[in-house]
DNA sequence: TCGCTTTGATAAAGCGCTTTATCAAAGTGT
DNA sequence: ACACTTTGATAAAGCGCTTTATCAAAGCGA
C-alpha cells in the first residue's frame, strides 16, 4: 500500500502555513520578495523532513523553477557495447563533476526511435525539458534540432565543437587544430618535407579541425600545402600497393586522424618490409577509445575527453545560473590535448 | 529570443474550440468518453499542424501523474575509476532495457556526504522521490534506509540479493548458491574427497549464498562438510607456506569466492612448482569485473550481470504498474549464471 | 495616541494540460 | 407534437508548485 507522496499542502498543513510560505522556505527565497520568520522557517523546515518531502519536478518546472536536473542526451545509446568507448570517459567526467554540484543526472533513454536513433523531438514530447539544462554528445546530431533549442532558449552545452545554423552555441571542445599543428610541427623539425594526410570520409568539425591545424604547421614553416598529399579513405583501401606507391612519391611521413587508419598503414608497411621511424616517420592524431596496452609508442595526442566531459558540467552549471540572470550567452571552451612525442617519428631516410 | 511556444489555448482558438477537444482529438480519445465530429477533429489536427504544436511534457505528466524516470541509486560513484567495473556492466543491462520502455534514468550523483559515500536520505530532501521507482546497486548500502524505504511504499528493486530487516524488498540476484553447487559437483565427479574453500572476509548474502552452494554440493554427494576446509583470508595472506600446507594435508582441489583469491593461489602453488590441474585442481566462484584477455582458461561461472540490469529495470517496470493497482507486493527474480568447464580440474594426482 | 513604516504571511493567479460532469441541440419514435 | 435518446462540445476542476499583489498586525517616532 504505497504511502501518498507528500505533497506541499501537506507540509504545509503540518507547519501550520500556506504552501507559499513552504515553497518559499524550500526554495531559500526567504527575504527576497517575501519575509518569513526564523521560527515559523525552522517549523517548515521539520515538517518537510519529518514527511519526506520532495517537491514534485514537473510542477516545480511548469511553475517556472528549477530541478536541479541536468540531462544527458547522446545521439546513440549511451552504454551498448559498440559505442562504449566512446562515451565512457566523457561519462565519467560528467559524473565526476557533478557529485560536486547540487544536481542529478537524468540520461534520456526514451527518446529512441524505431530506427535506433534518438531525436529530441520525436514523437508529441519533448522530455529534456524536465532537465533544467542539458549535455549533448556524440555523432549524429540533429543541427535543426539543436538550433531550434537554442531558438527555445534551453540551456545546453555541446560536447565536441558544433557550428549549427542561424547562431552559436554553447560546447566544449578540445583542440584539434593546435594539437595538429604541434604534431605535424614536430615531424617537420624532424626534417621531413612531404607529410601525407590520411584522413576519414567525415567531414565533420572535429575532422576539419585537425586538416586546418596541418595546413597550419606547414604555412608555418614556410612549406606549401599540396592537395595532392591528402588521401580520404577507410581502413581498408589501405594496402602495401598503395603505401608503396606513396613512398615512391617522396612522402617520408604521415599523419592519421585516427588510430584505424594507423593500424592499417603500419601493418601494409610491414607488409613491405618497412617500418617506422626507420623507413618512414608517422604519427596519429589523437588517442584510442579502448585504453590499449599494446598500443605501439606511436606519436600522438591524447583527447582529455573526461576534463571535457568536467567542464561541460561547469559550463552548463555556469550558464544556468547566468540564465536566471537573464543574460545566457553561448560559451566555447577549448581543451588542449597532451602531446606525446613517441617512438615513430625520425629523420627521414 | 525565445520564440514563444504555442499552447494548447492558441490550436483551440485557431480551431474555433474549447481546449478540450483539442486535447481529447490530439491524443486520440474521440469516442472515449467524448465525441467529436469529424469535420471539428479535422479543423483541430490542422490547426495543430499549422502552429507545430508540442503539448508539453510537464504539463501533461502533471496532469496524469506520473513522471516516467527511473531512478538508480548507487552507494558508490558510478563512473570513477576505482569501481567502474563493477557498475558497468549492470549499466549496459539497465540502460539497453530502459530504451525500451517510456521512463528516463536519473542518475543520483549529487547525494554524496562529505566522506564520498552516498545516502538517500542525506540533506533535507529525498531526491530519490523525484522518480517513479529506483534501481539501487552496489555494495554498502544501508539496510535500515532501505527497510525506511519499503515502509514508506516506494517502488524500488535492488540488484543483488538483499535481506533488510521487518520483511522483504525486491531484488534481483544471481543464482550462486546453484552455480557454486555445480562448480563443486564438478569437482567432485572428477574424484576430489577434499574440496578446500578459500573465501573473503565479507560475510554478505553473495558471500553466503556461494558457500551454500558449497554445502549442498557436498552433502548431495553424501560428503561430509569439515569445517576446517574453509579459510577466510585476503588475497595476500595466501602464500607459498600456505598452500603447500593445504596439499600435505590431503587438499586436493580449491574453489576461491574470486579471481583475485584464485591468481594468489595460482601464484603460490606455481613457486611451489605445483600447477593446475595436474598437481591439484582449482575453480572460481565468479567471474572477473574486467573481460581480460590473459585470464587463466580456469573453471568457474560467469555472473550474468547485464541480465540482471535488464531485468532489474523489467522488473521495477512492472511494480511501478501494479503500484497503480495499488497491489504492490515484493518480487525476488534469481538469474543463473553460466558454468564453463574450463581447463584447471582434473582426477585428483 | 495617531499616522506611518516594517514584518510576517497569505490569497490567488497562473503554468499547460487532462478529464469528468454537464448541457444544448438535433434526432427519433409514436 | 411530445417525451426521450443521441450527438457534439464545453466549462470547470484539478495536477502540484511558484510568485506577486495584498493585507493584518506589530513597531515606532513625536
Amino acid at each position: 500500500m504505497p504511502k501518498r507522496k507528500s505533497r506541499i499542502s501537506d507540509v504545509a498543513k503540518l507547519a501550520r502555513v500556506s504552501p507559499a510560505t513552504v515553497s518559499v522556505v524550500l526554495n531559500d527565497q526567504v527575504g527576497k520578495s517575501v519575509r518569513v520568520s526564523p521560527e515559523t522557517e525552522q517549523r517548515v523546515r521539520q515538517a518537510a523532513l519529518q514527511l519526506g518531502y520532495v517537491a514534485s519536478p514537473l510542477a516545480r518546472r511548469l511553475a517556472g523553477g528549477r530541478n536541479q536536473i541536468l540531462g544527458i542526451f547522446t545521439y546513440e545509446a549511451v552504454f551498448p557495447i559498440e559505442s562504449r568507448n566512446f562515451y565512457y570517459p566523457f561519462l565519467v567526467g560528467i559524473e565526476e563533476e557533478a557529485q560536486h554540484t547540487e544536481y542529478d543526472l537524468l540520461l534520456f533513454t526514451s527518446s529512441i526511435s524505431p530506427d535506433g536513433s534518438r531525436s529530441v523531438f520525436r514523437g508529441q514530447v519533448n522530455r529534456l525539458q524536465l532537465a533544467d539544462g542539458a549535455i549533448f554528445l556524440g555523432l549524429g546530431e540533429d543541427k535543426q534540432e539543436l538550433a531550434a533549442l537554442r531558438d527555445d532558449g534551453f540551456p545546453f552545452v555541446y560536447i565536441g565543437r558544433r557550428e549549427v545554423p542561424g547562431g552559436e552555441i554553447s560546447y566544449v571542445a578540445a583542440d584539434y587544430t593546435s594539437a595538429t599543428a604541434e604534431v605535424v610541427s614536430y615531424i617537420l623539425q624532424n626534417g621531413h618535407q612531404q607529410v601525407g594526410y590520411l584522413r576519414s570520409h567525415l567531414g565533420r568539425e572535429a575532422h576539419l579541425d585537425r586538416l586546418g591545424g596541418y595546413i597550419f604547421a606547414l604555412e608555418n614553416s614556410g612549406l606549401p600545402f599540396k592537395q595532392d598529399l591528402i588521401w580520404s579513405l577507410e581502413q581498408n583501401e589501405i594496402d602495401p600497393i598503395r603505401v608503396a606507391a606513396w613512398l615512391d612519391q617522396g612522402i617520408t611521413a604521415f599523419v592519421t586522424e585516427n588510430n584505424s587508419l594507423g593500424f592499417a598503414l603500419l601493418q601494409s608497411a610491414r607488409e613491405l618490409g618497412k617500418r617506422p621511424p626507420d623507413d618512414f616517420s608517422m604519427a596519429v592524431l589523437g588517442d584510442p577509445l579502448v585504453p590499449n596496452e599494446n598500443l605501439p609508442d606511436w606519436t600522438m595526442f591524447r583527447i582529455p575527453r573526461r576534463a571535457m566531459g568536467a567542464q561541460a558540467v561547469q559550463l552548463l552549471v555556469k550558464i544556468l545560473d547566468e540564465v536566471e540572470n537573464f543574460n545566457h550567452a553561448p560559451y566555447q571552451v577549448t581543451l588542449s590535448c597532451t602531446f606525446e612525442s613517441g617512438a615513430t617519428v625520425a629523420a627521414p631516410p
